[in-house]
DNA sequence: CTGAAAGCGCTTACAG
DNA sequence: CTGAAAGCGCTTACAG
């Protein structure tokens, strides 16, 4: 491998003047710059990053920590989240020269999450992105105090004094039902994605709840299922909804797959869509302009982008600044599911 | 942060002798070394990742270079083919506390991946999995000059030189292809997975056409089709396929969300599968169970597992060995679309 | 504008 | 079994 003293040696000049030269920290005349960065070209010279990294106490490294990737938050089918969180991350950290380590947990949520705190305690990265449903804010104090930048992607900050990026969840929901009332339903019912330990699934759900709420509908409990990852909690929601005395007109799917699961159970019952039954999801996949359905989005890509955003900048700085809670907009996609739509 | 002079002086002992204890490296007095490592436990010490690397020559990072994961090859609707072998190398690597770096190529295949050579020439990995369906051999060459032990994952390996883990995409045409011969079939029809230049493509259509000779039928043109990652490049193919004066009995497709397009095909003209029309496929994800689709497995996962295990093993070695090409099995999963399935 | 020197936090011969 | 010292490849005061 070619150092810092090939290159030094090869010019004809002081390892320092190299290092002033490489990185521009130091005036270097002209002729020597020159000549030195013919050679680095010529080598192919690039600094080692673990000695750089030892004497900057920079890796350029940031860790992405997410659940196990072979969990149903990663797994379900026709979502890409995590290649567009990726994707977002990327675009943003690749500019910068910064590396993406990925790390996750490893035995579901059991594990008290020692993987992240071990890269913490090596110095193996300079801030970590958190993407965890039902993230415990220990790991992120633990980090916080040991001076590690940290933000939250794709859920809300627990408090003042954490960064989080994410889609405002209860303001979907809240427009969603909305939405639903605006077109005449009175009975809708409403899957929740999933358990409501989670905060995305707790922040849907009251946004349903208060919109019913502010348009003086009262809620029902039998109007409420709680869905999981797979669409089969879709189907057996809907079937839930309509073995009921007086079954829904509308639903709110908590997730687009499980809003495919509601319309597999129409299409196996022969009601119609929107006709017999108005549908609205979250998430605006692939599934969603498939199956013709009216969702909402949550833009990942983005979620990814202004996270690494956020990151890159806190790495910057030095100061403790106050956490910020940044919002993605996210726009709820009209299609045929709803009835809004003239056909 | 803590470092080994905190805990040698702590412990009341020389660095050395902290070095020695922690890594087992040479034999430590039993009482010194329990005090030593009660002062590490206490203190939560753990070696700074930069520092060691710079000496020991590792970085404990190995990684993993794909495509650009908003690319149709990670995005394609109801694939986990990403996460699945994202899961089956972080099994792997984990045990043995190697961190995964990700990284890929940003603009689709014309960058010359200057990111990879990059993060060679700073010596930022022990080792790369390369995931590349069109990988050129310029790039593991030039990581192999350099020493950089690289298998490649989902694809097959060049030349004896370069390690590779795949299924036998031949192997496996080749018996989709067999199968619906055995059940009886002559007119067989093929959508090419993607564009030829990939080898996986290559493989399965020369499967495909050395089944048919081998039984006696002779291959038409009109019955192969060039697909993409999209469901509607099989939907567009079964329409023309379909629209020949003798169309086929029997399809494969090249994945399964083309086999999804050949269904979506079916429902829309009245075709019956598997009566009117045998499929058979490819991948065998979620898809193929949602569309009872007869498919060949094809086990990222396990190509995962098996891929790092192999760069492990190589990065344990001190002498060159020759290239393996690890051949994961496969397994063609009956269901009802192909009719061998009584119902 | 340039160079000699110290030091980042480890590991690893080498001596004892 | 233990410690003093060199050195991994850089960056960064400090002098000139």
């Amino acid at each position: 491998m070619v150092t810092i003293k090939d290159i030094a040696r090869e010019a004809g000049v002081s390892i320092s003047t190299v290092s002033f030269a490489f990185n521009g920290t130091a005036p270097v005349a002209p002729e020597t710059k020159e000549r030195i960065f013919e050679v680095i070209k010529r080598l192919n010279y690039q600094p080692n990053s673990a000695a750089r990294g030892l004497v900057t106490r920079k890796t350029n490294n940031i860790c992405l920590f997410t659940p196990n990737p072979g969990s149903n938050f990663f797994t379900f089918s026709g979502n890409s989240t995590f290649t567009d969180l990726l994707q977002g991350i990327g675009e943003v950290i690749d500019q910068k020269d910064y590396n993406l380590l990925l790390s996750w947990e490893m035995h579901g949520n059991k594990a008290k999450t020692p993987k992240l705190l071990k890269l913490l305690r090596e110095r193996a990265m300079d801030g970590v992105l958190i993407c965890l449903p039902d993230h415990d804010s220990n790991i992120v104090a633990e980090l916080q105090e040991h001076g590690m930048p940290v933000v939250i992607v794709g859920s809300k900050g627990q408090n003042q004094l954490v960064n989080a990026v994410d889609v405002d969840n209860y303001e979907l929901a809240y427009r969603n039902t909305s939405h639903l009332i605006g077109l005449g339903h009175k009975r809708i019912a409403f899957i929740v994605p999933g358990p409501l330990e989670y905060l995305v699934c707790e922040d849907r759900y009251e946004g349903y709840l208060d919109a019913l709420t502010d348009n003086g509908i009262k809620m029902r409990e039998d109007y409420v299922h709680i869905g999981d990852f797979g669409e089969s909690s879709g189907y057996r929601a809907a079937s839930l909804f309509f073995a009921l005395k007086e079954p829904p007109t509308a639903v709110i799917a908590g997730r687009d797959v499980q809003a495919v699961g509601v319309i597999e159970y129409a299409r196996s019952t022969g009601l119609e869509i929107p006709r017999d039954l108005a549908l609205v999801s979250f998430e605006n996949t692939e599934l969603a302009a498939k199956y013709d359905l009216t969702s909402t989005t949550t833009n990942l890509h983005e979620i990814g982008k202004e996270g690494a955003r956020l990151l890159l900048k806190l790495l910057g700085r030095k100061k403790e600044r106050p956490a910020q809670n940044i919002v993605i907009p996210s726009e709820l996609v009209v299609r045929g599911s709803c009835g809004a739509k003239p056909k």
